[in-house]
DNA sequence: ATGGTTGCTTAGCAA
């Protein structure tokens, strides 16, 4: 089973790449972030002749998320599900050839400090009590998404230029590491414990060419999946070319 | 020196 996750910025302006990215290496399932389109929107279309399901949770503007997958999904649930009052489309969840996966869009956070810097902490609390109620570390899970959260100093080109960021703040660390914590692994970090390989350069300021790159988008699974995990990577390829997202795929791959 | 780009929506926000 391959299963891949990439914020694609907006899957309308994304729809050709996505579409051909999905030919090149038809994953299982691929968790998106960021689609930018309310459901009535997305191109459910396309996606079902390229030979794909889509579970939706989308959202005019900002935000959003989906599940494409090979087989059909089932018990499909948007959001969190708890007692907050949240307008944002962030997380989706599915089960998929006995598996769950959960699509994940963690809020960016702006600069420490801030209001969305304490919704973006206590939007990943939240995270860790949904994973509470609704799962179990010892079943088949996996959460994928963009964290907006470098775990480690290896995952971040330029530490130092990076340091107390909101993709690197020790306070959103400690928050990714309680949800990784829960029952899950790293399955990237599994297989590249050198670091120096990132799945977000910012269009700005030449940070592609640079390689200013941070390690923010993740896959992880439960042990019993975790001990399955072969190879992980990052295709990098798709941060060239015309018209890319700012983020490239992640992909891993399991046995059984 | 505090820069720069992209996408959605149409000038301002979010990333």
């Amino acid at each position: 089973m391959k299963i891949g996750t990439w914020n694609v910025n907006s899957i309308r302006a994304r729809q050709e790449r996505l579409l051909a990215w999905l030919r090149k290496v038809q994953p299982d399932v691929l968790c998106v972030q960021e689609l930018k389109v309310a459901d009535e929107v997305f191109p459910y279309e396309p996606i079902r002749e390229a030979g794909y399901h889509a579970a939706v949770h989308g959202q005019k503007t900002y935000n959003g998320v989906a599940i494409l997958s090979r087989n059909e999904p089932t018990n499909v649930v948007c959001g969190l599900a708890d007692e907050a009052d949240d307008p944002q489309a962030r997380l989706i969840a599915a089960e998929i050839d006995a598996t769950h996966i959960v699509s994940a869009y963690v809020p960016n956070g702006h600069v420490v400090g801030s209001d969305k810097y304490r919704y973006k902490l206590d939007w990943m609390e939240r995270l860790r009590d949904y994973l509470n109620r609704r799962f179990d570390p010892s079943g088949r899970l996996v959460l994928c998404g963009d964290f907006n959260v470098a775990p480690d100093d290896l995952d971040v080109a330029n530490p130092e230029s990076w340091a107390g960021s909101v993709l690197c703040h020790q306070d959103a660390r400690d928050a990714l590491d309680n949800i990784r914590r829960w029952g899950f692994t790293d399955v990237f970090r599994q297989h590249h414990p050198e670091g120096g390989i990132y799945s977000w350069w910012d269009y700005r300021m030449l940070a592609f060419p640079k390689n200013d790159g941070l390690r923010i988008d993740h896959v992880f699974a439960t042990e019993p999946l975790a001990g399955r995990c072969t190879s992980a990577g990052i295709d990098r390829e798709e941060r060239k070319g015309h018209k890319p997202s700012d983020h490239a795929p992640v992909i891993a791959q399991f046995d059984n």
